[in-house]
DNA sequence: TTTAATTTGTGAATGAATTCACAAAGCCTC
DNA sequence: GAGGCTTTGTGAATTCATTCACAAATTAAA
């Protein structure tokens, strides 16, 4: 299959959350021009978009509101649950776990993993927060999907070869730090810094 | 002023933030191939983005590392301190007020705002909860410059309403929705859900 | 001082993503 | 069922971003 970009995915992501809410309304069809003036851009990137994975329109009358948010969860992967383990149980951890969208997207949270005595043992939001040391019994037992690691800057990499390691092929990465892993492994980052960072220059160079 | 791309200020971003730790090793240069080899990008690449600001470099020789940390955090307008309140005071928030990396870039967080009387008066990690009702009157007397949303996505686009007719310019979203705002407001969106979406998509379509 | 080795800064070339523009297809009314 | 109105799907054109490639500067060594 051709290479779909990163920006084309987001965009998806985007459409099906708007479908949702149609779906919600009770409403059976929407135009890609009503998509992109939710979305934020326009109709023929809507159906570009989605040309790269098939026809899903009907000429003169739009899209079938259940047909193309179902086709957009099969193209995303949603159709299935994906198991989840957070590591590092701070407060970017309990507000992860707090998180209704992960539920209800179908990704399930296995289990939190700390380092700090402290912290292994007392639950996290209901969450059961284990001894890292345990993670690669764990994952042979039942193996997540994806990992998210909410551990501080120093300690993310040494956490991801851990994770990597163990033979997990998708990170959520909150440390602000570039990461290194092998090319099977896919990485998403979520560097606030970078946004703030972004936020100060857009009202710093404002014309 | 040339536009400058949304891309080339995230790696700005990234690369300030190399220079700092090179910076507090002591080290005095830095060629372009160095950075761009911790930015897992080229040095082709980091050259060009600085081009666009001016010359930093020295032939032969590479940039001075405190010079060109510098220079980025001028040119990313972290030269002075940013005022940011938060409205949600729920666990995100929490998150936030707790998280160094703020403080430490000059971001500084004057309040929280809630709508929920339960929260209200009850300070969030050290921070003031106000009612969300005073924040007009707050921002007359000491106006922020960024604002962080973190309600849920249904009370979203209200909240931001809000905040830009009380003369925000600049927001950091964590709702999981596309925001309506003018021309003049710049918004960065934080989506979570996006993000695991994207890495169920890239799980999903391997080779 | 010359020569060799680096490394920047930047036009030109390439590659990627978005937008244009229009034929093809479906609905609706008369 | 003909004519008008919509809206899709998609090559072609365009715009935007990245990479190439090399002259110009600088250092270090001989």
């Amino acid at each position: 299959m051709k290479r779909i970009a990163d920006s084309t995915v987001r965009r998806l992501s985007a459409y099906l959350r708007f479908l949702e809410d149609f779906e919600g309304r009770g409403l059976a069809t929407i135009s890609s021009d009503e998509l992109a003036r939710r979305g934020g851009t326009t109709s023929a990137q809507v159906r570009k978009d989605l040309s790269f994975f098939g026809s899903f329109g009907k000429r003169g009358l739009g899209y079938s509101v259940p047909e193309l948010a179902g086709r957009l969860r099969e193209i995303l992967g949603l159709g299935r649950q994906w198991k989840v383990i957070i590591i590092g149980a701070g407060k970017i951890g309990a507000a992860l776990v707090a998180y209704r969208g992960f539920r209800q997207r179908g990704f399930r949270i296995l289990a939190a993993y700390d380092s700090n005595p402290d912290k292994i043992g007392k639950p996290l939001e209901g969450l059961p927060v284990r001894d890292i040391l345990q993670l690669e019994k764990d994952v042979q037992k039942e193996p997540p999907d994806i990992a998210v690691v909410t551990v501080p800057s120093e300690s993310a990499q040494t956490v991801v070869d851990r994770v990597v390691r163990a033979g997990i092929k998708a990170i959520l990465n909150f440390a602000p730090t570039q990461l290194q892993v092998p090319p099977d492994v896919t990485v998403k980052t979520v560097n606030m810094a970078m946004e703030l960072e972004g936020l100060s220059f857009a009202l710093t160079n404002r014309d």
